[in-house]
Parts: C-alpha cells; structure tokens; sequence
DNA sequence: CAACTTTCGTTAAATATTTAAAAAGTTTTA
DNA sequence: TAAAACTTTTTAAATATTTAACGAAAGTTG
C-alpha cells in the first residue's frame, strides 16, 4: 500500500481510499510518526478502542507494509508487549524552512527520521516569487540525490514568516504573486503542498516534540527578525478566521513610535524585535556609544546583528546592555497583554533572539510584575524553548502530516 | 427517571447512573434543551449515530419520561417526521445573575423556558459573603412558591463580576470568605452550584442562543460597570487555565494613568467603563461643563449614569457626547489589540454600555482603523448583541446544563 | 384522484466492536 | 528451580451499530 500524490488518477490506488475511511488506522500512523515505535496499549491511550481491534487494524497496516513489529518492549512483572512502528519507506515529507536570510530543506521518513544532511541555501526573501525556482531546483536535486522514491512522497510542508493564510495558501506579506504562493509552489514541485507561518509551526512542534507537549494552553513566542506568536489554545493550535491570528509583533505600543514596515508606527516590532536589535546596534555605532559593537562587525558581516549584540553585552558592552534591557522591558509588556487576556499555563520563547535570554529575561519578569496582575503574572511559567535549530522544519513536517491524514 | 441531587444516596437512583454512562443520550437531552422539538433527523446533526439508533435512544428516553412526542414537523414531499422533546418537567435549573447592584433569579424548565416571572433583588455585590444569605433565602421562597419539587431540581448556575475560578468555585475579586464561594452556595442550598464570570456567561449564550451561533471564533465584549471578555475559540469557550482568561479590562492602556482597583495604572477600565462614565460624569457636573447631566441626575438617583450620559447625549449634551467618544476611542484601541492576536470573524458588544452604541460604535471603528492592520481590521465584523437582558440568566443556565451532562 | 415521488420509520440482516475467558509468555517469589 | 503472579495476546461469544430493503405516510403531478 502507497499513499497517494496529489495529481494521481482518482481510484488507481485503492488502498488509499482505504486508509482515507479508516480514521482510526490513520491516526495509529500518525501517532507512530510523531511518537515513535509504542505498544498495543500505549496505541489504546491515542485510539479509544479495545485491544483485539487495535491489533486487527495493526495486522491490516502490517500487510498494507505501513507498519512492522519491532521487537517487544518492558514489562513490570508479565508477558512483554510486542512493539509496533511505522515502516521507514512507508512514506517521506519534505519540509522547508524559509527565513528571512536563508531557506533550508530536509526530507523526513515515515519515523520522523530525518534522512538527509543539513541543505541550507543561501536566499533573501522577497515581496515576489523569484526565490522559488531555487528552492524548487534545490529540492529536487536532494530527492535525486537521496534516491527517494517520488511516488513515496506524501508532500511539502514549508514554513515562512508573514501573514500566511494556508487555507488559500495566500501569504499576504512575502512572496506575493497573482497566484497564491502554495499554488505556485505546488505547480512547480508537482506535489501537494502546504505552507504555515513560521511561528505557528514552531508553536506545533512545541506542542508535539517540545515543552507544550499535552499542555492545554500554552504561548509560544517566535523572537527572531520578526515577533511572532503561536497561540495553543484547548491542546490546539489556534489559527483564526484566516489564519492570521497571533499578530503581537504589530501590537501599538508606542504613539507616534518608529514607523513599521507594516505602515503602522510605534508596532511592538520597532522596538522589541532582532530587526529592532540590528538598528539600535547600528545607531550605537555611528554616535560611537558603544565599545565592542563596532569590532565585532567586522568579524562577521552576514546578518546577525543580533548575535554581535549579545556578544558585546556578554563582554560587557554597556550600551548593548542596554539594548536588550529594552527590549526586554517591551517584550515584558506585551507578554502582560496576553497574560491577561490568555491565563495560559505556560509562555514558550523561541527563535533566534532567545540566544540573548540571559539579558531579556529579567526585564521581561520586571515588566510583567509592573503590568500584569499579580493572580495571572505571579503563576505564569516562562521558559525557554528546547527545540534547538530543527524547531521549524520538524514542526512544518509534522503539521504537513496531520494536515494530510486528519482530512476525512 | 429522575436526575439526582449532589447529596443525594449513591446509588438510590439506578436511571441517574444509567444516563450517566449514556453519553448519546445526555447530548439528546442537552441538544432538545438548548434548542427545542427536534426531528430524528435534526438530532442526527449533533449526535453522530443512524436513523434507527437515535430511535431506539428517544424511545427509551420516552420510556423513562424525560422525552416525548410533539406531533410532526414539516416535510418538503414526504412523510412527516415525529418531532420530539424534552418533557417540560423531566428537571429544573436554577439560573441566578449577580450585578454590582442587583441580583435577579429565574428557575428554567427542561424546554429552557423560564417558569418564574422577573425576580430581582436589590443587593450591593461586596467583598465578603453577606449577600448570600439572602440570595439563597429569596431563591427558596422563590422555589417554594413556585411548587418546583426540589428533586427534579439539577442545581444552580450563577454569573457573576470578578475573577472567578469555576473548577474550584473561587471569586478572586468578591464575595471572598474562607471557604470558596460556590462551596458556600452549595451547603447553603444543599444542592450542586456552578459559578462563572458575567462575561464568559454572556459569551456562552451569544455561542448558544446569540449571534455566534456555530460561529467558531468570536470575541464577545462585555460592557458594563467593568469591561469583561469572553472568548469563543475553535467553537467552544475559552477559560484559560485557572478560568481567568479574558482580563481585558485591566490591560494597560494609559502610562502612569488612573489609579484602577485591582492596583495598577492606566488600565482601560479606568477611561472605558461604565464606571469611568460614571465618573467623568461627576467630574463634568462638579466643573459645571455639561448643560443636562446635572438635571437629569436628580430624576434618578439609582446608579445608572451610564443611561444618564447616553440620554445627555442624545438631547445634544457636548460634554456627554465627548465623554462616550473618548470611551469609544479607547475601546477601539483595546479590540485593534484583541483583533490582532485572535483574527476573529465577529465581535459582538453586549452589557449595560450597549445603550451608548450610536456614540461609541463610530469611535470604535475609527480606531480600529488607526490601530489594526488593515487586513484584519478591515474584515472585521462587529455587532452589537441581540439577546437582551436576559443573556447571562439564560447562559449561566444553560452553562449549568452542559456542565452537569457533559462530565463523563 | 390515481400515479408518482419523496421522506420517514421499521425491520432484519450484515457488520463492527467489545467483553470475557483462555492461552501464552515473563517476571517475581518461595 | 518451580510455582505463583502478572501482563499481554488470542479466541470466541456477546453486544452494539449500521446498512439496506421495505412499507407507510405525506406531498406532487398529470
């Protein structure tokens, strides 16, 4: 049994007809993906079905050469289980990460397993779609490399920053053509594809691989050029009427504040964001307040001004100090907005910026005691996301999965 | 077959128990509750089972008295279909509304039609639990003149101001006493209490019964003495994890602003309440700034300067008309916030405030406009409740309802 | 108004799923 | 080291639910 592509001729594959009625075998797959090899019983725990049908449905997927027995597994004092997981080759995902500077592309299998290297590309993200034959070629040239069957591809999963509606597959803030991006990406790879804004996928893969997991409410802030925000809400992401839902980083919080590149001024993103960061570093330089900023640069030239911040303020570096401090502060106050709005168990910071924690999160505490009420400030949990660099892909991947079997 | 008390014997009732494992037959019973005589078929909507399954279901429902015939509906060319519902008397629920100066009671029938005429109850809602004595004395006359036999009674539901935590039956902000409130309640009545905040109550009957009917993410705006939100996400309502979600209120809007009640500065409360109208109102008479505030006041002495300003301002009162804008000016900044971090498909606006529409909703929208981004806050619909006075009585019922028949 | 169409309710057969009991492995304990 | 205890898997019987066919009741049409 294969799964099918997105342009394959309606009923020449049965088996995917199948698997499509049966929810239940679907979300055993699922749950082997995300979670890895698991017992009869620990299946029970994801689909709320007796042990004799959970095996009949896993002896069906076993011939359908979806799943195979892996040994067995511990047990307190009594017979051992058997261990089941999906097949590796049962199917593979393509998840790309396309960030503001560069674009990354990795194929997982069937156990979530990435199987190719590190595939980073060297791409600035525009208004148009001119960055999109790269990573198409790109892409199919780690398929052919990687000898993985096309037809065993379920799809692509790619994460972007902006407002990314992935209903319509519409990002209205980058990559904008008169065909909507997914469309686009979609025609050229010839495969089914679906794109997500890049801190609602960090936000999944909190919540499935990461310190979200089997959270009720959590936030999860995206700190990188931008300020996004995933919203998990009910043990789900949370998306909005289009998708659009978790726009912090353009929250006023300044009158008559900077301008934003969204046409507001004064958006929280003007003065709390790495793009924030990059400009204060860069003022400090030219009125010659700071005292490491300005060698740092020349050691590194390539976009990560943020780096050279924390870098300078770990040396001691007043004025990047200060920097931070700020940032921290506003953060602060914007994390005392959703505090109240949301009560959420837990707050989640992630993304490039998150390299400056040890500077930003004092502040942050200071201005949610300031502007928080103390029932919802006190109790709130801020940690720092665990995920490391894989975050977005992972979760883009995983999403891409859910999004293809959960469809009835 | 009846539905059993809190404190009722275990097991002195076998149907009780039976219901309870019968989750088909509570959703019938709640669905025939929220919204009337329905058809085999209309129910199949809402419990997902055949034609002949949902019979058998009614037809034991018939049997144990909960459930009858009403003759038939409707048929667009064909035979007409049974139309069932719920007996008028096969339980009751006890709904009790407290506001900041009133507190009004009414006892619902299994059809959710209310068998009391209007019961309210002239109460100042203060910190400490005196009020509930004769809350829970009115309520019992009240049943008793009635004749509403105590065992078909299910419980209680009651709305009210202020933080409250309904899993542990805590008001953070009233009616505080060592024990928490809906405990007191509930040994004062000696039946099964559920407390909630006006605000989430409101959402919830504007989600059963209102303009976000089977909408599946609509913010609903309370305005009244305070400002309280409640949050329908994903089809359901938003609590956050101690209940606490929705502090719209007390978000800071102002630097260094009006000293608010629960101890910070500038929160929007303090410039966009019925409270702050109150307020400003006094300001404006005491510096003699406004033609008709100062007459109207001695006709009605009873704390409503909301109606007084709204009524000021009809007869062309430029002080009144100027204090409702600037409420509309600030409302419209805190929604461009809530619109940006939730993407709603609706707002409604309901509470107390609403009478000042025609001079706040222009306000609101302005702002929206300076504030939001336009691809969110263009599409934004906003509208003003269509329930009544009634909603939170009927909420909070209706809350009550699903609380009982939808645990396990 | 008879014939046709549509929808609904009933019935019985087919299918799906669970429960309960038995069998098969493992660990623990004596 | 064997028996006891425990847990999982298998099996078969019991139960639950759906499907499909049919008949009944109502509207529609010529």
């Amino acid at each position: 049994m294969t799964f099918s592509q997105v342009n394959q001729d309606e009923g020449s594959d049965m088996n995917v007809v199948e698997l499509k009625n049966n929810f239940q075998k679907r979300k055993i797959i699922k749950n082997l993906f995300l979670y890895g090899a698991m017992t009869n019983t620990d299946l029970g725990q994801f689909v709320k079905l007796s042990t004799p049908k959970i095996i009949s449905l896993l002896n069906e997927l076993k011939a359908e050469g979806l799943v195979e027995e892996l040994g067995q597994g511990n047990s307190s004092g009594g017979r051992r289980p058997n261990l089941y997981g999906n097949k590796e080759d049962a199917f593979y995902i393509i998840g790309i990460s396309i960030n503001i500077y560069k674009t990354s592309v990795s194929i997982f299998n069937a156990k979530n397993q990435k199987v190719t290297d590190d595939h980073i590309l060297t791409l600035t993200i525009s208004h148009g779609t001119t960055i999109i034959d790269p990573i198409v070629e790109f892409t199919e040239n780690v398929i052919r490399e990687k000898q993985i069957p096309r037809e065993k591809i379920l799809g692509i999963g790619i994460e972007m920053p902006g407002m990314v509606d992935s209903e319509t597959g519409i990002n209205k803030t980058y990559m904008v053509s008169d065909q909507p991006v997914a469309e686009v990406f979609r025609k050229k790879f010839g495969m089914e594809v679906l794109i997500e804004n890049d801190a609602k996928t960090r936000a999944f893969a909190e919540l499935r691989f990461g310190l979200a997991h089997a959270r009720q409410n959590v936030l999860a802030i995206h700190l990188d050029w931008g300020i996004g925000l995933g919203i998990i809400v009910n043990g789900k992401l949370y998306k909005g009427r289009d998708g659009f839902a978790g726009e912090f980083g353009h929250l006023p919080m300044v009158d008559n504040g900077i301008l934003c590149k969204c046409g507001k001024q004064g958006c929280l993103e003007t003065i709390a964001s790495g793009t924030a960061i990059a400009r204060m570093a860069k003022e400090g330089m030219a009125t010659g307040r700071s005292t490491f900023l300005g060698e740092l640069k020349d050691h590194d030239q390539e976009n990560n001004e943020i780096r050279q911040v924390v870098q300078a303020a770990t040396m001691g570096d007043q004025y990047s100090i200060s920097i931070l401090a700020n940032v921290g502060h506003w953060l602060g106050k914007g994390l005392a907005y959703l505090i109240q709005i949301f009560n959420p168990e837990l707050i989640i910071l992630g993304g490039r910026m998150s390299e400056a924690n040890q500077f930003i999160l004092p502040p942050i505490q200071q201005s949610i005691q300031i502007f928080c009420n103390p029932e919802l400030g006190n109790e709130i949990e801020i940690k720092v996301s665990e995920l490391g660099s894989q975050a977005g892909i992972q979760g883009v991947a995983a999403l891409f999965l859910e999004h293809v079997l959960d469809r009835n």
